[in-house]
DNA sequence: CATGAATGAGTCTTCATTCAT
DNA sequence: GATGAATGAAGACTCATTCAT
């Protein structure tokens, strides 16, 4: 069996229509999984969700694949974008501001819509998803280093690996406050327990600088 | 056609033939799953690796998902129970040696068959896997709990919420080890860096103690 | 897009039942194309006039096309055998028996049910078709090239050329039968002015032979 | 879904800008069709390979049928005056000339783009197709029966049965060479092969007259 | 007239599950 | 208990055709 892994979306939209239909698409995509899940996610009922029909979803999406790999990618976007972002705010700032803000802005992007988030960690995971994911995770462990190596108060050893470890190190308790095994009414105290842990850790594995 | 949702074994093998069939389809699923991925892993194919009639995969699982829970269930099994060892073992000792110790066991059990470990992180979240993961990590965090709870030179507060988080900061790290998001020849190393991020974060949280 | 161009059989039929299904569903296929043509020969056209389940047809052919080749290829070999029965039983005679017998089977082995040769005809070639139709072509090239050789009372020089012109235009007439641009009744006829045409044709390209 | 089955071109182009789109039509349905084939023979490519809108193509053909339709019938057209111009050029003449003649002018008719003819082989039959090759197959027939009769040399018994036998002994060879079951370089062999072949036929058929 | 986005019926194909042998 | 042939519901995807712009 031969299937077609083509992930490349198949055309640009030319005509206003178009646009908006891609939109109606995608967010449909996002709505079905949210409300009835993966297993539910079949094309017909994505068409159906957004008022069109099956064929339009191959207007502009190779497979149903690419669609979930597109719906997956602009939620990674969005989290990787207010990391970065973060990071660049507090380039040359102490440790403890660049954890908090870090902190803040990847706990925030996550639980921003805690019911798409936990919707698209039940995607299966395939060559393109991790590719995708693999991209997304690099991006955001070179914006964590470049920050670890501009901080004013800290040299940071071994800074590609620390972020590495940190950013994983959010990514567990998160994921635990979207599965519910933390109620998410309590994500204002985790998200201050990480800054606590990420500064801790930080701290332990830097040499203090002074200006 | 209504979904057998029934997930609990169907007969518990009484004979010594029953068990070794029982265990060959167990470990033909996690073959296939790790070798050819979630997708290609049908009855047939389990059955052909296996080397025995899908039938008799129905005599003792119910439906495919059954089989699936079973396999994901005795991998966590065996994570948790080392987990809840180390715990056991380190009960009222200072949390320097709680913090190495359930870091090294953790870690261990998760690497210690990467690629069955990926292989399930591959499997697709629904209400089954949800609670069965759910399960796990509720005794997760109890025996983290009680071990800090037991601690000789800090007194931890709130340690239900740190016991979660530090859970979650232990599973996002080993999963980018998993993902190779961190080459897996960096475990040794990225073990250390959990053990000092364990006790950085708790020595934050905690108050000592002297005894 | 990736189309699946495996046209081996699934599987050899094991049980009585399978060898039963097997032929069941290959003379439904040839029902359907005679009765209702080509574009309605769908996979569930086919089970249902088999009275299987679609599922069956899958399970002796990976995909319809091969289904189709199977039935094509039966039917050429039958054709082709009795052409080469016709040839084997002739060596050595004299060239007048040879036309006579090449003709007689020929014509009679695709006039013997005009309806299947008609549907088979219409058959869209494609890379499985060719390679088929080539494969028979050249066992019936190769089958009068032999027989030519041996001829008692004529030499024919070019043996090859000859053997592949005289095939050819034994096709072109009986194909004007098939589809009734020669009423049928006119077999018989026909079949005379083709003997007549490969005797006349053979003796001008033969040099003669006196024993 | 009732089929259209109306065949008639739209419209007839009454504008040198609807005939240059017709012409381009046409011409993008034979590229595709000789390129790509029948499968890949879509109205979104052929407008595509056209340069111009699929709806441009309903402008002037009612549906693809009538456009497949439209291309073999101009395909069958070139190749059928051809032959009835040789006709008209060897009346009252001796067989050998005719012979001659007649065969020069299909095989090169049919050779002289060896692809497109072939491509127009593998098109599928349908009602459509059938009515179209038998219209052109009995005007090949009545030319060349018309011919026979005019023949000064010879008297054909049963010129209908003659001609049809002959066109049909024609046709087969030319399709061999198209199919390269015979390699399309020895089409000059073949063609003095047919010219034999036919006066030998036709000699035994006819009775000499001396003027 | 031209465009090309939208349509949706129609196909092939898969695969969990059953049950006669 | 074991087998594996049979089932058929379900799903992905195609593509001729239409029609609003």
């Amino acid at each position: 069996m031969a299937i077609n892994t083509d992930i490349s979306p198949r055309k640009s939209p030319r005509q206003a229509r178009s646009a908006a239909t891609v939109e109606v698409i995608h967010d449909a995509t996002l709505q079905v999984l949210v409300s009835q899940g993966l297993q539910a996610l079949t094309t017909a009922r994505v068409a159906d969700r957004a008022g069109v029909s099956v064929g339009s979803i191959y207007q502009y999406y190779p497979n149903k694949q690419a669609l979930l790999i597109a719906v997956l990618e602009r939620h990674l976007e969005t989290v990787i974008r207010a990391v970065e972002q973060a990071c660049a705010a507090r380039r040359g700032q102490p440790l403890a501001a660049m954890a908090e803000a870090v902190v803040r802005a990847y706990v925030d992007a996550k639980l921003h819509r805690p019911d798409v988030s936990r919707a698209l960690y039940a995607m299966p995971s395939s060559a393109a998803t991790d590719t995708l994911v693999a991209r997304i995770t690099v991006r955001g462990q070179l914006a964590l280093c470049d920050l670890l190596a501009s901080c004013s108060d800290a040299r940071v050893l071994e800074p590609t690996l620390v972020a590495a470890v940190w950013a994983g190190a959010l990514v567990g308790p998160v994921q635990m406050l979207l599965t519910e095994a933390i109620p998410l009414e309590r994500s204002a105290v985790v998200r201050e327990q990480l800054t606590a842990l990420s500064l801790a850790y930080l701290r332990t594995v830097a040499r203090p600088v002074h200006a």
